[in-house]
DNA sequence: TTGAAAGCGCTAACAT
DNA sequence: ATGTTAGCGCTTTCAA
């Protein structure tokens, strides 16, 4: 490969002065310029950037870390979070099954100007050790007591209240809930949020209502279709709140196959931003989870920092917004009117 | 951050010692190894990736090339792909927008060791680029002519063919085709396939029954739900061939809105491995298509290439396999028995 | 077994 | 406006 010796010999000038072109920093005639640029083309050059990174100690790569092995977790977050830093011409690394010391170490070997870190895990003495290696980074949900740190967050919890609002609005009080990871903050947060608006309306919580999942199985859809499956009929809920959209069309189905009428035996939630909730029939009532912003914001909050090497710590907390299709209606006994 | 010069200090010994002890090459006491192990601990010392690098030629990092914008494409191909890499001690970049040159680029500035590319366009003349920067690379998907270029590729033409051949032998004749995106190559296989099944059974090719998308829309099922929401009635098609789940998907919506029964009215076969066609109710019959493995082989070759420096090109083509689930019956006119 | 030193390809400070 | 040169942090050859 050609390097710059190549060119500087090609066009008859120094290394420095070819490094100066290429990178517009000082001044040169313009027919110096020419000639290098035109070395350039013949020999195909490109800067190697390895060798531009260690000497400016500067990479133009950003690292998405996940928490999981599953990169379609959150697909829209990666995408537009990538789409973004492209753009602003960095080259972004894609980090799965990562944790907290995983990126420190990653900071540490020096390959990467900032991090995405998407969900991780929340652990005080590790963001500790990542903030003290002074690297750059935002937290993409997966909240932090620390105030100190980048984060664009979304209320889940909001999310949560609302959907379950709305359902006792409509007459719902067994309104079972399901989710898709107990590990993971987000559905812990969306339960906060359902549990509250039972107790605010007085609702008993129940435990038979409330279904787990390890979070193992990239089969969301089982996971919504067993849920609703295995589910002792005597709980007799009248409405599903589920954390994400794809286990609602998993209960549908389920809900399909044993004759059960949506929405007007059981009325149905989901979370999430899938584009097929607008098409699967009933369209699916879910909380819009705006994911595309929040890797925009997060992208560019990091490219700012890099950048403009400004310090100032950026916490956004971004709202959902209850979509109201067709799988939500008025309680079946309110309906029949055989309340006492 | 410390550097080797800091270990080599705090240890009392030379940086080229403090090299050999972490990359395990050459000899030392036992000693000497303790104390450079316990300084590398005391100051939480990395090796610097990018001067290693810049000295040793080689970055460990593998770029996975996508030529659209669309993360989600393949999600599994490149899951599975980042999951091998990744356990092979490989980083992964992630390229979005890539086109050949790009690519030829990116081996130029020497941040690579290696390239995946994934359903990249083909283009003689910047393929032929791309193979004299002598760069290690593995074309998934996205046929070639040339021989000499590593390639793993799925038989999209026998799945095309082998589920329009199933439709016909329940007794269906008018089938409809209907594709994702016409720019991407795999659908053009299918169709072949396609084609090719009903020029062998006789059966006249018919326009009206042939569906395109510019495929700009990331939202396949409003694809599948206009192509047969905007379907002349007349064409009569008994049948629908759509070179993707999500897409089929969209189509059943329509279906259960136009109150057409599937599959007594109307037989339906999707193309993917989406886990959520098996919870779909009625599940989606789907040519399954081995995108999981596509990226593990890919990713493999690739690793191979790389480290025992063999050159041997390796061409791969993997089958797809038809899952019969409950999208597709016997021809109306057959089950009636209404024919002449 | 260990150390000294060259050099990977580049940028930038300094000199001309 | 251009050239010379030090040095980024590391590996590796060579000498001790």
């Amino acid at each position: 490969m050609a390097t710059i010796k190549d060119v500087a010999a090609k066009a008859g000038v120094s290394i420095a002065t070819v490094s100066r072109v290429l990178n517009r920093t000082g001044s040169c005639t313009t027919e110096t310029k020419e000639k290098v640029l035109q070395a350039v083309e013949e020999l195909g050059y490109r800067i190697n950037l390895t060798a531009k990174s260690l000497k400016t100690g500067q990479t133009s790569v950003i690292g998405i870390a996940l928490s999981g092995p599953y990169l379609l977790e959150t697909p829209m977050i990666i995408r537009s979070a990538l789409i973004v830093l492209q753009r602003q011409g960095f080259a972004v690394e894609v980090i799965l099954d990562a944790s907290m010391d995983t990126c420190v170490t990653l900071m540490k070997e020096g390959r990467l100007d900032g991090l995405l870190l998407i969900d991780m895990q929340r652990d005080e003495a590790s963001l500790k050790r990542l903030i003290k290696t002074e690297c750059r980074f935002v937290l993409l949900g997966g909240d932090t007591d620390r105030e100190d740190v980048n984060l664009v967050q979304i209320d889940f919890f909001g999310g949560g209240y609302a959907a379950t609002k709305h359902l006792i609005s409509r007459g719902h009080r067994e309104i079972l809930f399901a989710e898709d990871n107990t590990q993971l903050p987000y559905t812990q947060e969306i339960k906060r949020g359902y549990l509250f608006a039972l107790d605010e309306n007085g609702i008993p919580y129940s435990e038979a209502l409330l279904k787990g999942d390890s979070g193992d199985s990239l089969n969301k859809e089982s996971i919504g279709y067993n849920s609703l499956n295995r589910l002792d009929i005597k709980t007799n809920a009248s409405a599903l709140l589920m954390t994400n959209d794809r286990i609602a069309q998993g209960a549908l189905s389920a809900a399909r196959e044993m004759r059960i009428k949506v929405p007007a035996e059981l009325s149905v939630i989901g979370f999430g931003d899938h584009s097929q909730s607008d098409f699967s029939r009933p369209s699916l009532t879910s909380v819009k989870v705006p994911y595309a912003q929040q890797g925009e914001l997060g992208a560019e909050i990091l490219v700012n920092n890099i950048r403009r090497g400004d310090s100032i710590v950026k916490r956004v907390t971004l709202q959902t917004q209850l979509a109201l299709r067709h799988t939500v209606t008025l309680h079946p006994r309110k309906v029949h009117g055989d309340r006492p």
